[in-house]
DNA sequence: ATAGGGTTAG
């Protein structure tokens, strides 16, 4: 390789720009010194290939490769590694393995057979990343830790735990554990593998953390919906002295909308602010998730608006606020708009407006969306798709098409297709039909209890008290129990989660003696029907917080959802908790949302004790 | 002078 002397600015150029990732720049700065006719040599190409490589350039990186072959310089292992690396992350591996294969000199090289491995192993070919690793090994080249780091990151799905505690424990044997960034990269595969406690026990053993170390087991267990474990680590973060990137705001604002813990939702918005990450479009989203599923509407709205670059995320998230609050015709009016703006849905948004149409009762506009999805998208609908469908036609009583709907299906119903049905059937009260989509539901998830409680009550609605015991003893047989269903609340930054038949909260006494004054609020003329027996009785079902009140709704115990149910009166109630009864409530999805104000968490069988869970 | 790696939203 001989340098133009006259080319050594321009790399020393190159090189500036490529650290600074500018390249774009870097590769402008390229074409003009072709143009300028300077020659480019093995110590241009690596900044070159490095930048098409960060742009995703497939084409203008074969270009290159051109000019490497031209130029004499495709023997030089930087500028193989380069070339493998940019083929890599260009999503072309066959590519990338073909100068692998054709150079002997790249198969003797750690760093070549690393850029390769990675390269697979990030490009859902992990098995082919595991044969390069073992072929590397039998071949004698060295391995390190990078080799790791490149190869871990494959193990995305339970069936390649296995396979990553094998490759945890040579990563131990070989001592490249000592490095940080393996063992947060191993963190990681515990948690995409779906083993949270193993994450945890490596979090655990770790005695020192990094920031990534943090973000990694934060967002593990928000992807894996242990929210309330999420803002526990949040706080034992901040107490630790470790200050938080957007990274892991992302994290616990998806925690904070799972938990409808609006206070939290404010705190850490508080925090995005003060710590400058205002612009990051990531949280930016995260924040109109949380403010929309919180039912904060009018903010998530004025966030949404203001945002610079709206992608489908940012309108999927909007559209997806409306809907889950009942205002199907503002989300379908915000679906037109993203389409009128030239952005293309894609399944998950057709989901989202689905979900929002049949939550409206908007029957005939979702059976043209459905439509629209394969006809104008090319979009072929999942089990997903479908399950929104039966839900739509099945709240508006059409539950024969709903079943043939089920039946011309090209993909195979999962259980969210027939549960859909059998929750139809419970409204319209169809024994019959909901006896076929509980055979299948049963033999698709059978250790899904809610369906067995579904059925069970569809029988005891038709007063059939033999179908009632049946159900229950397929489900001792099946040893299945109900889960508890909790409810919480979130009151001045802590959360409260409720359940069933426990006492252990520090206000027990207070809480029961203002359910009690509500109770009989709601026995009051006006508010409650005493006449129509037991089975009528109006009773709390449902309990939100926003900003600093409680929303508590009543209603019958067997209202139906869909019924319209109201808040009877403003009633200020001392103690801690700063009581309000507010507002009208829909029931919307079996959930109770009171309009405009919060998100409401159901108690099923009126009064709840509740445990305090910080 | 140059090459390979770990955490993020619906």
């Amino acid at each position: 390789m001989t340098t133009t002397t006259s080319t050594s600015p321009w790399n020393s150029r190159l090189r500036e720009l490529a650290k600074q990732c500018l390249f774009s720049e870097a590769l402008t700065l390229y074409r003009q010194m072709l143009r300028f006719g300077h020659p480019p040599n093995a110590f241009t190409f690596p900044f070159a290939l490095k930048s098409c490589a960060a742009l995703s350039l497939p084409l203008t990186g074969s270009l290159l490769h051109s000019h490497v072959v031209k130029t004499g310089c495709e023997p030089d292992p930087f500028v193989q590694t380069s070339l493998v690396s940019m083929y890599c992350k260009c999503r072309s591996t066959d590519d990338a393995r073909k100068v692998f294969d054709e150079n002997p000199h790249s198969r003797k090289l750690t760093v070549c057979y690393n850029a390769l491995i990675s390269g697979h192993a990030s490009n859902s070919k992990f098995r082919d990343a595991v044969s390069l690793f073992r072929r590397m090994r039998e071949e004698g080249v060295e391995v390190n830790s990078v080799t790791m780091l490149g190869l871990i990151p494959g193990c995305v799905a339970p069936v390649h735990l296995s396979l990553g505690m094998c490759l945890h424990g040579s990563s131990v044997k070989c001592g490249f554990d000592v490095d940080l960034s393996v063992r947060n990269c191993l963190l990681t595969m515990y948690v995409k593998c779906g083993s949270i406690d193993n994450a945890r026990k490596m979090f655990n053993a770790m005695p020192e953390k990094g920031l990534i170390t943090w973000n990694a087991m934060i967002s593990g267990y928000a992807q894996n919906g242990l929210a309330t474990h999420v803002l526990n680590l949040y706080r034992e973060m901040e107490y630790c002295g470790v200050c938080p990137d957007p990274v892991t705001l992302v994290g616990v604002l998806s925690s904070c909308t799972h938990l409808g813990a609006h206070g939290v939702g404010r705190e850490v918005e508080r925090r995005i602010e003060s710590s400058g990450f205002g612009s990051n479009p990531y949280l930016k989203n995260a924040l109109i998730n949380m403010y929309a599923r919180c039912g904060n509407l009018v903010k998530a709205h004025a966030i949404f608006d203001v945002m610079p670059e709206k992608s489908l995320v940012s309108w999927t998230a909007i559209i997806g606020g409306y809907g889950m609050h009942g205002h199907g015709e503002i989300a379908l009016e915000l679906f037109e708009e993203m389409i009128a703006t030239g952005i293309r849905p894609d399944k998950a948004m057709f989901v989202t407006v689905l979900s929002a149409c049949s939550h409206a009762g908007l029957t005939d506009e979702g059976l043209e969306c459905f439509a629209a999805m394969e006809k104008n998208y090319r979009l072929q609908p999942g089990p997903e798709h479908y399950s929104c469908m039966v839900d739509l036609l099945g709240r508006a009583g059409r539950l024969k098409e709903a079943k043939e709907l089920i039946d011309s299906m090209q993909v195979k119903p999962d259980g969210g297709v027939w549960g859909a049905l059998l929750g139809a059937c419970k409204i319209h009260k169809n024994v019959e039909l909901a006896e076929i989509a509980f055979e299948h539901v049963i033999e698709l998830e059978p250790t899904n209890s809610g369906y067995y409680v579904l059925m069970s009550n569809i029988y005891s609605d038709a007063n059939n008290l033999e179908g009632v015991l049946k159900v229950r003893v397929m489900m001792k047989e099946r040893q299945l129990k109900k889960e508890p269903g909790c409810s919480y609340v979130e009151c001045k930054g802590r959360v409260h989660v409720f359940l069933a038949g426990d006492r252990s909260h520090c206000q027990t006494e207070d809480i029961y003696s203002i359910l009690e004054e509500l109770e009989n609020l709601a026995r009051e003329p006006g508010a409650s029907n005493e006449n129509e027996g037991e089975r009528n009785k109006e009773q709390v079902i449902g309990v939100g917080v926003h900003s600093e009140k409680l929303a508590i709704a009543f209603g019958l115990l067997n209202t139906e959802p869909g019924t319209e149910i109201v808040v009877i009166k403003n009633l200020r109630v001392c103690g801690d908790c700063h009581l309000f009864i507010k507002s009208i409530s829909k029931i919307v999805d079996r959930q109770f949302v009171v309009r405009d104000a919060t998100r409401f968490h159901h108690f099923r069988n009126g009064i709840c004790s509740c445990k305090d869970y910080w």
